[in-house]
DNA sequence: AGAGTAGCCTGTAAGC
DNA sequence: TGCTTACAGGCTACTC
């Protein structure tokens, strides 16, 4: 799924292909009404021909289309959505949601099969992404960020770090990634975390994205692909994914089996030998 | 206020 | 074989 380094791959191969161009034509498919926000899609194409593309950025899991006129155009991936640079002649793209045409010959196509994926054109990018926490890759993002913005709340580490206004980009491979780095078993209540814990979980949280990130990001699924770079082609992170997805096969570093859990309605995935359970609370009396 | 969960959506895989 | 059900998950809206 589109976490921070299937995001941050994307707006890298974006910016080499389509920073000063400019959209000739906007197309949105009547079978996803739910794309485009705020405003209807006749009129957010209306708006957004003609504009020239001025810069990509990145927040979170969002990706940000700064435009000639001030404005943004917004995207989130969430599931399933994608964005691939292709000529119009090119054969069409299953699950093609929006077309967007460049002054480069080329188009912009955004693909999403589950159809939860949005867009935005807004004045200030930050519009929509206010509550947003701390970006992981920052230098002021520090084991004491997090565990100042993490270690107050009680419920189980995993959840907490799913909350994007804790720590913005990590979804649930990335954070069983950074939790069976860090060796902490994923049920632990945030708030139990020792500060040596919350050290080895930020260290645990900048190596697993800087490897997807590296690895062009994570592409899971074999008929069904949740994440495409630009071009089409998968990303191979998923090839040194160390627990996502890994139930019953062998933990890379101590040789036990991984086992699955539900955390917050998510599966995660863990060792049971490198990530302790929480030590029960109390034992219900003596 | 924080924690927990249903629902959005579709294709795949498991179960009967 | 063919149908039904569960599952995957980012995020919002909702309840407790």
């Amino acid at each position: 799924m589109p976490e921070l380094p299937e995001v941050e791959t994307v707006r890298r191969d974006l910016e080499a292909r389509v920073v000063g161009r400019t959209i000739t034509s906007c197309r949105v498919s009547p079978d996803a009404p739910r794309l485009v926000q705020i405003v209807a899609p006749a009129e957010f194409c209306r708006e957004l021909t003609g504009r020239r593309i001025d810069g990509l950025r990145r927040r979170g899991k969002y990706l940000i289309v700064d435009l000639d006129d001030g404005r943004a155009w917004v995207m989130h991936r969430r599931m399933s959505g994608n964005v691939l640079y292709r000529r119009p002649a090119d054969p069409p793209d299953e699950y093609t949601r929006a077309v967007f045409g460049l002054d480069d010959g080329h188009e912009l196509r955004w693909t999403d099969l589950r159809k939860f994926g949005t867009m935005w054109l807004v004045e200030d990018a930050t519009m929509v992404m206010e509550a947003l926490g701390p970006e992981p890759l920052d230098a002021a993002f520090t084991p004491d960020v997090l565990r100042a913005r993490a270690g107050r709340r009680s419920a189980p580490i995993k959840s907490v770090l799913l909350d994007q206004t804790v720590l913005a980009g990590l979804g649930n491979l990335y954070t069983d990634e950074a939790l069976h780095d860090a060796g902490i078993h994923p049920l632990r209540p945030a708030n139990r975390l020792k500060r040596a814990d919350f050290e080895r979980l930020h260290a645990g949280i900048v190596r697993a994205l800087r490897m997807g990130i590296d690895g062009r990001g994570s592409s899971l699924g074999t008929t069904l692909r949740d994440h495409i770079n630009v071009d089409g082609a998968p990303g191979s992170n998923q090839e040194r994914v160390q627990a996502y997805g890994r139930e019953g096969a062998p933990c890379y570093r101590c040789g036990r089996p991984m086992r699955r859990i539900k955390v917050g309605g998510r599966s995660s995935v863990f060792c049971p030998g490198c990530q302790p359970a929480p030590r029960g609370r109390r034992v219900r009396g003596r």
